[in-house]
DNA sequence: CGGTTTTGACCGGCGC
DNA sequence: GCGCCGGTCAAAACCG
């Protein structure tokens, strides 16, 4: 329905093992996008970071404990009698940014596949849920657009990716992974 | 055809 | 206990 507006972000090259989804992005999108993050001195694509939930004291992003897996999945049975396999029901450690883009859809060289799309309260605009697809990778991530500011997408990960990534194309990957242990030094 | 998106239903937690 | 709300499931549609 909305294909047209659901570029890959690095889909250039993408189209070699997986060129699965959608169309690819035209090389302008792609150097605007990261135009923005690399100008790190005056950055206007990217807004900032945030951590919107971190319950545990201990369920800091990189810290190791039962989460370095990504397998720190709560593996939660819908539909059937609601029997738990005993898991625990710990709160993964989340950490979000913010970028001003066009597109919703930011490639970070993962493949995820989308499970859920739900309508925010006091907000316009929906909220996808993306996971990824590589097996046994729990990682998930989910993307939502500022109702006050419409040309702010935010970005929510969850889990840290415990294979390589398979996308030879450019440094974005790079960058998103050095995110994920950014927040330590934050607060 | 196989994997992905779509979309309504459903579940669990929480506040009242 | 009930209803709201955020998150997930799953079947069918969709697409390369």
């Amino acid at each position: 329905m909305e294909n047209n507006i659901h570029p890959r972000f690095s889909g250039i090259n993408s189209s070699t093992d997986h060129g699965t989804t959608a169309s690819s992005l035209s090389p302008d999108h792609m150097m605007m996008m990261t135009s923005s993050l690399y100008n790190s001195g005056n950055l206007d694509g990217f807004v900032g970071f945030k951590r919107p939930e971190v319950h545990h004291p201990a369920a800091q992003v990189g810290d190791e404990g039962p989460y370095i897996n990504g397998n720190n999945e709560t593996k939660l049975l819908v539909g059937s009698s609601g029997k738990k396999n005993g898991e625990k029901k710990i709160r993964k450690p989340r950490f979000a940014f913010q970028t001003r883009s066009q597109v919703d859809i930011l490639d970070d060289g993962y493949r995820w596949r989308k499970y859920g799309q739900k309508a925010v309260k006091n907000n316009k605009f929906p909220r996808s849920y993306y996971r990824c697809t590589y097996q046994g990778c729990n990682v998930k991530k989910q993307v939502q657009r500022l109702s006050t500011d419409a040309s702010i997408v935010v970005t929510t990960y969850e889990g840290m990716h415990t294979h390589p990534v398979e996308k030879p194309t450019d440094n974005f990957e790079q960058i998103l992974n050095q995110m994920h242990i950014y927040p330590l030094s934050f607060k």
